[in-house]
RNA sequence: GGAGAGGUGGCCGAGUGGUCGAAGGCGCUCCCCUGCUAAGGGAGUAUACGGUAACCCCGUAUCGAGGGUUCGAAUCCCUUCCUCUCCGCCA
């Protein structure tokens, strides 16, 4: 949700930063709505200030019993009624039209963010890590996980159609293995506090991150009214909604492995085989709440948690600085990891981590108390994969592959797997 | 799912139609007093929005949320959310 009074006293940067991401200037018409509120509010106010002098004076004419006073200033304040509920239904609809359109506008990029108009223009900022070379042509992880005997799609068909997959044995484990691994780091070298979520939610948590009310088609809902997660962002940053937090609490980091269910309404035809698009994929996800003015340092930080899970467990990667094109609704900078999948002879995207400013937390209503003042300030939100696991167990696939099939596992992965080394066909 | 009880300020807790933004207590802040400690005295202590250049001041709203009755609602009515107790069911 955007500052009406930022707007107000920056209209050019507003309608500037909106145009950076391709969309029409807003500020004219918020503006206008915004005067046309105030002017309403300011006339409601003053009818309401009358009629509470008023009604004072009938409960003292009352108490001191001069019922003919008090009759007649009841007549006086009838009139005052029906001007007022008038007022204040035309008053209620352009402050709801005002809402509903600052709700619908996405957050204001950075400057230091690069303009582009979508994928193509976004900017490779670093490459680490070493590709793997093969003496072979390197299968595709599904292929490989489906020659092993452990993943199969056209059972999860069965039960639940396309986009979902069944894992099954030392599979099944190294999704398991995976997100553990992932969770242990960021919990015990970063400190972040795990958490488990609900992963059902309802409207206003989900408004609060902001994919609602714009992006409900790419949710699934339940008939009572729960939305699942798409992602633990949802759950984890809405930790801190309505709350009022002392400054000496922040940063607040919270990590947790969930499950994450996505329509995928749009993206028919897209990434149709394998694990990359599921309806259902599990994610372990960091949010960070933090003082204004850690916000940057803790976007460098964050990512750097993610990469160094891709770094340990010997995966190349590189980072993208997204263009103001392709950012999401919140963000007002992303970082994507993209890992080299040697299968598909490209890099994929694994992690991405963003800096939200205050756009989430006005949306919650989160303030925290600055240390010794009165004031209250709106702290800002970051949010970031570390990683998601279903890609990842993709990458190891493709990776560790060897000519027979078999797949080394990761030597940072294999106390997690018992020990074992290699997963191969049984 | 059935039957009850309840949601008031940072916390506890009064308040069943008027002068209540809300008694009292606790906590916290500042000041005074007190030769340590303890105690005591005084003042202050919500948020949002609008009027404003203004965190001074004025106004409006907020007693879980939304709606209604009324000249006037924390108090009455309806809806809804949440919490708790008992029963049932259940991992």
């Amino acid at each position: 949700m955007h500052d009406l009074k930022w707007i107000r006293a920056n209209p050019a940067d507003f309608d500037g930063g909106l145009k950076r991401r391709g969309m029409q200037p807003h500020s004219a018409e918020i503006l206008a709505l915004d005067e046309e509120n105030r002017a309403h509010i300011a006339k409601l106010q003053e009818m309401q200030t009358r009629r509470n002098a008023v009604s004072k004076q009938i409960g003292k004419a009352k108490g001191s019993g001069d019922e003919a006073k008090a009759k007649e200033l009841m007549d006086e304040v009838a009139s005052l009624k029906e001007d007022y509920a008038a007022g204040e239904k035309q008053g209620g609809k352009i402050a709801d039209d005002l809402n509903a359109l600052l709700a619908s506008l996405p957050n204001i990029p950075l400057d230091e963010v690069p303009d582009g108009g979508g994928e193509a223009d976004n900017v490779v900022t670093r490459t680490e890590g070493e590709k793997p070379s093969f003496s072979f042509t390197p299968k595709e992880h599904f292929d490989l996980g489906e020659d092993l005997g452990m993943l199969d799609f056209e059972t999860a068909a069965k039960m639940s159609g396309a986009r979902f997959a069944v894992l099954s044995g030392p599979l099944a484990r190294l999704e398991r293995a995976l997100a553990a691994f992932m969770l242990d780091i960021h919990t015990t070298e970063y400190g972040y506090t795990e958490v488990v979520p609900p992963i059902l939610v309802r409207d206003e948590a989900v408004f609060g991150t902001a994919q609602l009310p714009k992006f409900a088609e790419d949710l699934f809902r339940t008939e009572n009214g729960y939305w699942l997660i798409p992602t633990a962002e949802v759950p984890l940053t809405n930790m801190v909604r309505e709350q009022i937090l002392a400054e000496s609490e922040l940063p607040k980091r919270f990590a947790a492995h969930t499950p994450c269910f996505r329509s995928e309404a749009g993206s028919a035809g897209k990434d149709t085989r394998g694990l990359i698009r599921m309806h259902q994929f599990s994610k372990v996800e960091m949010v960070s709440v933090v003082h204004p003015r850690e916000a940057m340092d803790e976007l460098e930080r964050m990512t750097g948690c993610a990469e160094e899970i891709l770094k340990r467990l010997g995966l190349a990667y590189q980072v993208l600085t997204l263009c103001t094109g392709d950012m999401g609704f919140t963000a007002r900078k992303t970082y994507d990891l993209e890992v080299w999948l040697p299968g598909q002879d490209s890099y994929r995207e694994i992690s991405s981590c963003s800096v939200c400013g205050d756009f989430q937390t006005r949306r919650m209503k989160t303030r925290f108390r600055e240390a010794g003042g009165k004031t209250l300030h709106f702290p800002h939100t970051l949010n970031g994969s570390g990683l998601a696991v279903g890609r990842t167990m993709v990458a190891v696939l493709e990776n560790y592959q060897q000519e027979d099939g078999s797949i080394m596992i990761p030597e940072a992965l294999r106390s997690y797997m018992g020990g074992l080394e290699k997963i191969e066909k049984s």
